[in-house]
DNA sequence: AATAACCCATACTGTACAGTATGGAAGCCT
DNA sequence: AGGCTTCCATACTGTACAGTATGGGTTATT
């Protein structure tokens, strides 16, 4: 009869997950035991029987995140041969905060933050970042371009989207979906 | 004689140069009244003359910002005739982190960070980010871009390098900076 | 049923900080 | 000289929070 258990026991993956929207809606600041403890519907006296202490869920958040990203980006850039620029095209749309993703883009912006003054989170950062290029550049590489090139393309789009979504906070006017998709072009055509 | 002062009388200004430094070193959240006065070897005592609460001086960083931000861009997009692409590359050059403006694009992103929760901080970034697109706009007309075109350009380039300063932190290797040079020119080159 | 393991609440300590109240030193004005 | 203004130090209050100690309730185990 325990098929449903109705949330009445957290796990570390349920306080993970609140700790997202808490980085998402005020950044790594946001990360407060109790601040959490009430987000779960509980009191701190749960949060220290999961975690040891504060670092220990920002460590977890860390791996998390980590693991997260580089599942999505495998997924996002697995490609049937010969539809690798459609692909591309379609991780640009995806990361340039299109669809449901404004959530993720606001936990990418908040970690990407606390990276600048953590180490374990620049780390971390800096491994998704590299296995995200590598994943886009063999897309590039697949649509023919040079190994120089493909490299180069990866680094403006992600550098582009990201730099986006810096800028645009929610701006929804034409004029700029029309400069969107010219800058789409820009990066994928030859 | 007050030709040197010897700096031992404290004024607004010096407060908010320190509360710069606060947000290059340690975001939003560094800026700490104690903090502060601690950086300018006072106690808190002096902040509150200067300043009516914690607030005030966000008001005022945020205003101080915006001037300088302004003032900056104007002066980095007047350009001789003819020689429009020219200072657009420099732009380019400045904002993604060449010469020893570091510290500049970290408050950038700390200010960013902060307008993602603050809508006066938000109201101010997308000021600042309207006033450089309508700059290098007018560079990229100049140059002999249509309308839109420019427009697009103008985001791509922002865009871009804010989205770089958020991924390379230290980085210097010089496979990097061949990248840099692929996109500058193909941010710029018809 | 008794015991143990698991999960959480409550109450506490200590610290960091915003803001206030007040006093005091240094310079200027008359 | 005496008073006033300017600028800062000190001491205080209140709050938010991390972490600890401990107890209690619930479920599983035997």
């Amino acid at each position: 009869m325990d098929e449903q258990k109705l949330r009445t026991q957290l796990e570390r993956k349920d306080w993970i997950e609140a700790a997202f929207d808490a980085l998402a809606d005020h950044g790594i600041d946001g990360l407060r035991v109790e601040a959490l403890a009430k987000r779960c519907g509980v009191t701190k006296g749960s949060f220290y029987w999961h975690f040891k202490d504060r670092q220990d869920i920002f460590d977890a958040v860390l791996a998390a995140w980590k693991e997260g990203r580089v599942r999505d980006i495998n997924r996002q850039t697995q490609s049937a041969p010969g539809r690798e620029a459609e692909q591309l095209r379609r991780v640009i749309d995806i990361y340039s905060g299109a669809a449901g993703h404004r959530r993720g883009l606001w936990i990418e912006l908040a970690i990407r933050d606390w990276a600048r003054r953590d180490a374990a989170a620049k780390a971390v950062v800096e491994e998704v970042d590299a296995w995200r290029m590598e994943c886009t550049r063999k897309l590039f590489l697949a649509c023919g371009f040079a190994d120089a090139d493909a490299r180069s393309r990866s680094l403006l789009l992600y550098a582009y989207v990201f730099g986006s979504s810096l800028m645009a906070y929610d701006r929804n006017d034409p004029q700029n979906a029309d400069c969107k998709r010219w800058i789409a072009e820009r990066i994928l055509s030859r």
